[in-house]
DNA sequence: CGGTGTTGGTTGTTTCGTCAAGTAATCCCT
DNA sequence: AGGGATTACTTGACGAAACAACCAACACCG
């Protein structure tokens, strides 16, 4: 079968979009290290419970949000727990099940975190768009994510201003 | 201090790109090391050397490329070197540099690797989206870079001379 | 020359993610 | 009811990455 390479403009694009994915979670998570002692994986953990009901979540639902296998959260989860920022209990409908919830310390990080991580996100990614290219990104995102997560699973959540 | 929180435009667009960013890595990366038995970055340092003359980089070059660490770098093109895909040689103008070459069988895996990469690509990023919108990202992706990568060490935005 | 500082790379630790295996609770099917 | 599959997690081992410490070669400046 023949391949298909990229034309010019194809390949230009594609190679902006590598740098740019490679480059972003380095910028976020120095930030978040820097500032707050968290991951961006870790942060993003946190304000998915701190948007949650009771601010708790079932470890499925959490890996499914964050985009994480169940080991590598179960892990996290650990080391979050050992921190004090979350705790683990197990669920009462489905005793196979752990339920990880916030504790107060690690809302208060979360809150603690948050403005720094939007200013970031406000400097490296929104501030430098236009408002139609920022449009323009919100529809070649929906489009790409319709192939790299036809499910879902990722979006529909993280709203870090919806803290109070 | 006040906090610039994201509108609802701004945040969609931003919890996509982030959605993106979380999730293509681990598609490329699977594709790669399913078909070729290659990370991404391996991949992308072998492609880096392959397009450079002689099939040859000095380590500090291809780490800025690639975007590695000088020492992350060098764990690599040591595992690289070890199955045979690269050869390192001291510099001759330089005696502190290490340049590394592709050798055959590297420039055959990458010849090798490369359709499949590139049928992947198509797939995820380049055929779902329109050709107007390829544009946008090339622009966005360009814009980006800018605040992401000022010296455009990894877009090839400089004059190549100017490489250290 | 001769010392000081800088550049270019490599070599160890600690930490993190993935994979494989294990355990326990629940579901399902008769 | 009860045996097998499935689900939901945890655990342990191993490979890879960041960070720091290190060594060698060059550069300069008196």
């Amino acid at each position: 079968m023949d391949i298909e390479w990229l034309d010019d403009d194809e390949r230009q694009a594609w190679l902006r979009l590598v740098a740019v994915v490679e480059l972003l979670p380095g910028v976020l998570d120095t930030q978040l290290r820097e500032a707050s002692g968290l991951t961006h994986f870790e942060y993003f953990a946190l304000a998915m419970l701190s948007e949650a009901p009771e601010h708790t979540l079932r470890m499925t639902a959490l890996a499914m949000r964050t985009n994480a296998t169940l080991p590598r959260l179960s892990h996290v989860v650990r080391r979050l727990e050992e921190r004090g920022l979350v705790e683990r209990f197990p669920c009462p409908e489905d005793r196979r099940a752990t339920n990880a919830r916030l504790t107060t310390a690690g809302w208060d990080a979360v809150v603690a975190a948050a403005p720094g991580h939007v200013a970031a996100v406000r400097h490296h990614v929104i501030d430098p768009l236009s408002r139609e290219q920022l449009a323009q990104l919100r529809e070649i995102g929906q489009t790409l994510l319709t192939r790299l997560d036809p499910e879902g699973r990722m979006t529909g959540m993280y709203a870090p201003e919806s803290l109070p």
